[in-house]
DNA sequence: GTGCATCATCGAAACGTTTCGACATCCAGC
DNA sequence: GCTGGATGTCGAAACGTTTCGATGATGCAC
């Protein structure tokens, strides 16, 4: 491996005019450092990363905590990871991954080894150990998700009440009255994940307060709990429901749209559908469905720049919700006539 | 940070026997062993990742390249990276996630700056400059994947030409002699991907070498080619065929089982299925499909035990086919009697 | 009791970088 | 021509660990 050593003497300088050269935290003539950077790229030289740790300046290195649940969807969990990774990079910083169901012991690992300058942690449920190690370790860290006592930490997620909130008012607006919400698997609403039910509480908030029945019903991800769960809808409502929120995944998607195909349902005409929150292509689905999407690139790009923020001591402990958005693929339309 | 001298300390001892009592790597008396452990314990001591890497030693850090390709399938990769993740933990080791498009600066990077002690390659395509590079650095290495040339590197695959003989004679065994395959989307052949022309071309030698007429169809990922694809089998063999090996995705293989169901097509009993080399779950789809699995699992911890042993100077370069074998869940019988 | 081998522990060097203080050199201002 | 401040470069210390060689202690054989 060629060391500073070898660039100082291939330039014919000193050792540490090649590192204020290369990093520029002191004026170098600039006959000098071009001298400098040549040698140093015409070697190839790389700094040592271990003396660079070593010296107590950045590792340049981050820790990505994400487990994985029996519930877990890979490809959204797969988007998340990438979109952590690439906006990790534009800061010059790599990721290491940890997976591990006991998240908190290599948590523990690299931050007390000072191998990681910071912490993001992905899928964090309302009560999540890593929260509170993240509290105890005092390392700058970014949650995407927001526990239950966000106290100390630092946070991003997407709005989900003010997307809750954005379907069913566009919904409102175009005269629906018979709005339900088809949900993500019961077990996800007991096992404290975190966002499903702060969506679930705003959209039946969202409901009452335009004076609306509010029609929630979480749905197992299986063809016959699908059509269970749509059957109970219509018996909620007393009726077919004129427009439906998706609150789901995409084999649950894609199964209630095959099912209300099959029925004779038409999109939009008989039935608006929203689909709120999600992480894949719904532009994909048959028919296609706008969309409010979970936006994995910002609310990673957002965690790492607050992560890289904390590292220079600029931000204080605070919880950032990102504004939910619409993208129309043309299966909302006004409410058909009786 | 606690450092090792505040453990020589509080243990009473000196910075160099604190070292041999936690490393082991010369004979400490039981009892200052002991004490010095439980000073590390109390304390909470980690030895500081950079001290160690700059000292030569161990960084405990492996580089893992997965690349994300257009057509990557999502859930089998998260597979193949998680796999990869908990294998190396095995050894304590973390793992560094590189997945950017120009993955040989990672690489590069992580592994001139002496960051890592290996490199793991997911998703080696035939030419890929991935090889290349792990040549040129001359770091341990493994690929999960066969490149066309293989000089002087360490790769691990499943053996999928024998993946391709199970399938075909267990065919055979049971009297088939229409048989066909449906294979991955024609992109992907063209674009050098790895294994899946590997598996076409064995499959038409296996097909060959028992005297039945090789059909193999490339197939897109939609309803429409995937119909296509069927009657153009059909059309092939001029009969329907007796047997169907799919060689292809989760979504391809259940829009085909779709279709064939739609058709009154009844499985076993009209048409043997066999899922050859499927990284996910055959046992959900509808009905459960035999399969040779693709083992993530087997392939990603040989890749890391590998390039462990790289570490150690004791393994020299060469490529590690692993046994196909074959699980029943009933969708494969006898040929029906015409 | 002396000499020798064995064993546990220690001191110090080395790894490659960053960074602080020091030291020339240069130029402007008087 | 001298002073004083800028500017560019250098030497050396420090980071925390591992590891080599050295040292002192202990036990055993003669």
């Amino acid at each position: 491996m060629v060391s500073i050593h070898d660039v100082a003497q291939a330039a014919g300088v000193s050792i540490s005019t090649v590192s204020y050269a290369l990093t520029g935290k002191r004026s170098i003539t600039e006959s000098t450092r071009l001298r400098v950077e040549e040698a140093a790229n015409a070697l190839g030289y790389r700094a040592n990363a271990g003396a660079r740790m070593l010296k107590g300046a950045r590792t340049n290195l981050l820790a990505l905590s994400a487990p994985l649940h029996a519930g877990t969807h890979a490809p959204a969990h797969m988007t998340f990871v990438l979109a952590v990774v690439n906006a990790a990079r534009e800061f010059d910083y790599d990721v290491v991954l940890l997976t591990q169901d006991d998240a908190t012991d290599g948590l523990r690992r690299v931050s007390q080894s000072s191998l990681v300058d910071g912490i993001v942690l992905l899928d964090v449920s309302t009560v999540d150990e890593r929260a509170d190690l993240v509290r105890e370790l005092g390392v700058p860290a970014t949650l995407v998700g927001i526990p239950a006592d966000t106290d100390g930490l630092t946070c991003v997620d997407l709005d989900f009440e003010r997307a809750a909130w954005l379907a069913v008012e566009r919904l409102i607006a175009l005269g629906h009255s018979r709005i339900a919400c088809l949900g993500q698997s019961p077990a996800i609403y007991e096992r404290g994940s975190n966002f499903p039910p702060r969506f679930r509480d705003a959209f039946i908030a969202a409901c009452e307060a335009n004076g609306v029945l509010p029609v929630f019903r979480p749905c197992d991800e299986d063809a016959t709990s699908v059509g269970r769960a749509i059957n109970d809808i219509e018996a909620q409502l007393g009726a077919a429901p004129t427009a439906l929120v998706f609150q789901s995944n995409e084999p649950v998607q894609a199964m209630a749209l095959d099912l209300l195909a099959r029925r004779g349902v038409r999109i939009p005409e008989d039935l608006s559908v929203i689909s709120a929150c999600s992480s894949f292509d719904t532009a994909h689905l048959e028919p296609a469905i706008d969309v409010i999407p979970l936006p994995a690139e910002q609310s990673c790009a957002r965690a790492i720049a607050l992560t890289m923020r904390q590292l220079d001591g600029l931000v204080q402990p605070h919880v950032e919700l990102i504004e939910p958005w619409f993208v129309e693929y043309g299966s909302v339309a006004a409410v058909p006539a009786d």
